[in-house]
DNA sequence: GCGCAGGCTAAGGAACCGTTAAGGATCGCC
DNA sequence: GGCGATCCTTAACGGTTCCTTAGCCTGCGC
């Protein structure tokens, strides 16, 4: 799963969870003081560093100073101080997460995963791809063959909810509340007139479907044209 | 400083925190009801959403869910549980940390710091560069084609936030509750000024623009103009 | 062939947006 | 404390786009 570096100096705590980590899939390197954590953070570039604050060399605070002056890898601090002061006081060093100890290996690594997540999360494309039809909700852009489609609002909201549920056939009704936001009410007929406008902005028509079919007496499925895989 | 919504139905707890919160610099928005919690994130698209467990009307499991399926938004749980089993399911159904009630408004502070951090790491008080734009928020200096452009502060803070978010849709509601720090109310007739204000120190407009793209019924996108690559 | 669901066009009105202008608030500077 | 400048908000007007309703037509299913 991840690259973890183990600073911890207590062997009773290291070496079980050393193993517990890698039993649940990480590759663990491990070190007991903080110049040799520090170095092999350096030398191996981890993922994550575990990082417990009692060592016997240097101050954990300094610790953290060293590793964020030379990389921007994700820290989560163990300690036996559950203090406010100090908790804080780490977080605003530079700590991704804090965790006293005793603490369980499972909460540890699901922790970790947490922040490295995180990491990971902040540029999330969104775009749905149907055949040759791509709708990105960020941008509002629709692309049939690499050209742009023009859509009006309404038209984007419904393209949008048919494609996230390609394949099924989407009843006039949930558009009309999911798109129209008007749980009761509304006429089957703007859904229509709005299916209308859209087929003919994708090139095509109710004769002649490629991506938008009406089932008749449900509503409406949009799918990849036959050959086109 | 960031852009908060905080979920939580205790009256005696939401009330303060709020106040901390605030003091601190961030735009706190909130609500009592999973509901209207996300249905806020989906407009106001916060930073960052502090997560209530023991709520009314919702499962906190299933709101986190929920959540995630509309957006990467960070989100720290909040609860009076502390069990391991939960802690683990909590943190793997998406939530990028955990807090333990009671805790104190500077510890949640710094957590979400802490987790805010992690996800943009590089981008803050850094230039950003959009096609001939460069955006300075160190100096708040905003210069096109190399040459200074003065900007009002409201102006600077919407084209920097546009900036951040280069090419995706941004309503004018988010604009609201980031530049103008109002989480609820105000007035979208104010973005429509400043934004024409914007385009006419910018050299452009409406009608021949470059940068800023406005999207009918949605809000306005910051974007490269086409050729200038 | 009849009834009904759906397709499409047209038209009026509503919603939205751009821009300018004016009044008020704030701030810095004397 | 007064003065000027800047900035922000609100209001108003005009233009455009978009949405809905209505109406007519097609074709499917029975």
């Amino acid at each position: 799963m991840a690259r973890l570096l183990l600073i911890e100096d207590d062997v009773a705590i290291r070496t079980p969870l050393i193993r517990a980590l890698r039993e649940r899939g990480h590759a663990v390197a491990s070190s007991s003081t903080a110049m040799e954590g520090v170095q092999i953070a350096l030398n191996d570039r981890p993922d994550l560093v575990v990082l417990d604050l009692g060592l016997p060399d240097l101050d954990g605070r300094e610790v953290l100073r060293m590793l964020r002056a030379v990389s921007a890898v994700a820290v989560i601090v163990a300690t036996a101080v559950d203090d406010e002061t100090e908790i804080v006081g780490v977080l605003d060093a530079g700590a991704d997460d804090y965790l006293v100890k005793p603490y369980s290996a499972g909460q540890l690594d699901a922790r970790v995963r947490a922040v490295l997540r995180r990491g990971t999360l902040a540029a999330v494309d969104q775009t749905i791809v149907v055949g040759q039809l791509r709708i990105d909700p960020g941008t509002r852009e629709v692309r049939l063959n690499d050209t742009l489609v023009e859509l009006a609002p309404r038209e984007f909201d419904m393209l949008h909810h048919l494609a996230t549920r390609a394949g099924q056939v989407v009843t006039k009704r949930e558009l009309l509340t999911a798109v129209w936001r008007i749980p009761h009410g509304g006429s089957d007929k703007t859904v229509d007139v709005h299916l209308s406008w859209l087929r003919r902005k994708l090139g095509e028509s109710a004769m002649e479907p490629r991506y938008l079919h009406t089932v008749r007496g449900v509503g409406v499925r949009l799918s990849v044209p036959a050959g086109s895989w």
